[in-house]
DNA sequence: CTTGACTCTCCCCCAACCGGAGACTGCATC
DNA sequence: GATGCAGTCTCCGGTTGGGGGAGAGTCAAG
């Protein structure tokens, strides 16, 4: 039983380096069977090829080392839980990155100058809304909205509201990857003058002057229209003065995502 | 014109980080529009937010620094070539996940000892062969086998010369990921009298002892196969001698992979 | 003028190893 | 039994893309 074989053969047999042995061993992740005293050699059992298998593929696909010793010492519950998890992980990514392949190449091959913003100020009437506030992040944005819209939806109907204009989004606090932010999605009314169910506000948004772009395209586009439209603000010598709105000119579910319409005002202070 | 913005607003409207601008400060890869000399304060234009937003992007997709470098400052075709190598590449991994994680799962979950590897010996006949050898690595190992089989079908079929047995492949080398092998694309012939192309050798195999055993299910899921076989070999105090040999039972396009079938021998010294 | 927020540089740290230096070991051969 | 050489050891440093934090300097508002 003494199928010992030293460090090189061993990661021959499983396609690993022996540097990578090494680090394993230092880690614990995979302990020789023996290690000689005097000498530190390394030697390994036949039969640990198998783990070493495992830690090998599961290194293939990007599994970090710390899951890794989880999945292979923990419970199937945990293994299931981590690869599907890491599955999801990957499936979300390789969406993602699809999504933004033909963003970046418009970026970067300069066509953004085929669609440069043009930016005017508007005047918005002071304008009744009912609305709802929620807190999220960039990763969630997307099902908070929809969320919002139907209890939204839901409230006024069941009010017998009129909807009377587009819907639009107030962003409170910039929302990024992992901080969180408010946004405030609101719909126009007749008037504030109706009460719905406690998680709807209904109040009127003062009249304000607003710089304003219309972006064409994929929501995840968007930033350049901020982009344009800050730098439009700062050279009119202007200040921003309050949350950026965000208006949903057509309905993202019945068309392309490069039809979609997205106007974006940013409010400003009395010239 | 002075639409100047320290590096923490500039951070913020880039949804970027302070220490990310420095480090690409320090790269050459976004140079500050101003740096004053006396505090070393950096301060970015509003409109090198565009090119923020690319490196952000592109950082997203984990396309590594060096190559967002070239894709903002090459020119179109380099562009295109990086952006179209860099999905093809996320687009594999996907795929290789896809096929390994059900692996990954068995593995790790012990239900390898659901299917023990049998193992025994056999005793092969010397045999005659007609055979083309090739060298790879592991990427395209796929390719040139079924290009190897090609080769070797047309020069059987135009020769007249029938096919007795089950196609079978010699592994002269460990194939790696980027270490290039020789395989050895084999079928077995009657007689070893006849003469077929250049390319394709005709010769006999002697008879050999084997340790042998079988496994089911896809090929990438093969190596316990050989952990199994070698460590038996070594458990039985014997020593293998000579190119193991993979033998496809079924055809491959014609089954599910958990069905596959594939039989390996590792030749074996006198006992 | 003070205070607090911002920014600077510098240094160390992370994963998951790789490469290489310099020393030692194991095994085969002469 | 000496020699050679491949294999192995530890240790150090580097990689990529930053993050964390120290200690010092700076900016702008009250």
């Amino acid at each position: 039983m003494d199928d010992l074989v030293p460090i090189g053969r061993f990661a021959a047999s499983t396609r690993l380096s022996v540097k990578a042995l090494r680090h394993y061993h230092d880690l614990g992740l995979l302990v020789p069977a023996v290690v000689d005293e005097s000498s530190g050699y390394r030697y390994y059992r036949l039969g640990q090829a198998n783990r070493a298998e495992a830690i090998r593929t599961l290194r293939s696909l990007d599994v970090p080392l710390t899951d890794v010793a989880a999945v292979l010492d923990g419970d199937e519950q945990q293994v299931t839980d981590l690869l599907r998890h890491h599955q999801s992980r990957l499936a979300n990514e390789l969406a993602r990155h699809e999504r933004m392949l033909g963003y970046v190449r418009r970026l970067v091959s300069g066509e953004e100058h085929l669609m440069p913003y043009t930016i005017d100020t508007a005047a918005l009437p002071a304008q009744p809304v009912a609305s709802v506030r929620r807190r999220t992040d960039l990763e969630h944005v997307g099902e908070v909205i929809a969320e919002a819209f139907g209890t939204l939806h839901g409230a006024v109907t069941t009010a017998s509201v009129p909807i009377v204009g587009a819907p639009f989004i107030l962003y409170h606090e910039l929302i990024d990857a992992d901080t969180e932010g408010t946004i405030q999605v609101c719909v126009p009314i007749p008037a504030p003058d109706v009460d719905l169910s406690d998680d709807v506000e209904v109040d009127t948004l003062p009249a304000a002057t607003t710089a304003r772009t219309i972006h064409r395209g994929p929501y995840d586009e968007i930033s350049p229209a901020y982009h344009a439209l800050y730098a439009w603000v700062q050279e009119q010598g202007r200040q921003p003065a309050g949350a950026p709105r965000e208006t949903y000119l057509n309905d993202p579910t019945e068309l392309t995502v490069d039809e979609q319409l997205t106007q974006v005002d940013i409010p400003l202070t009395a010239a």
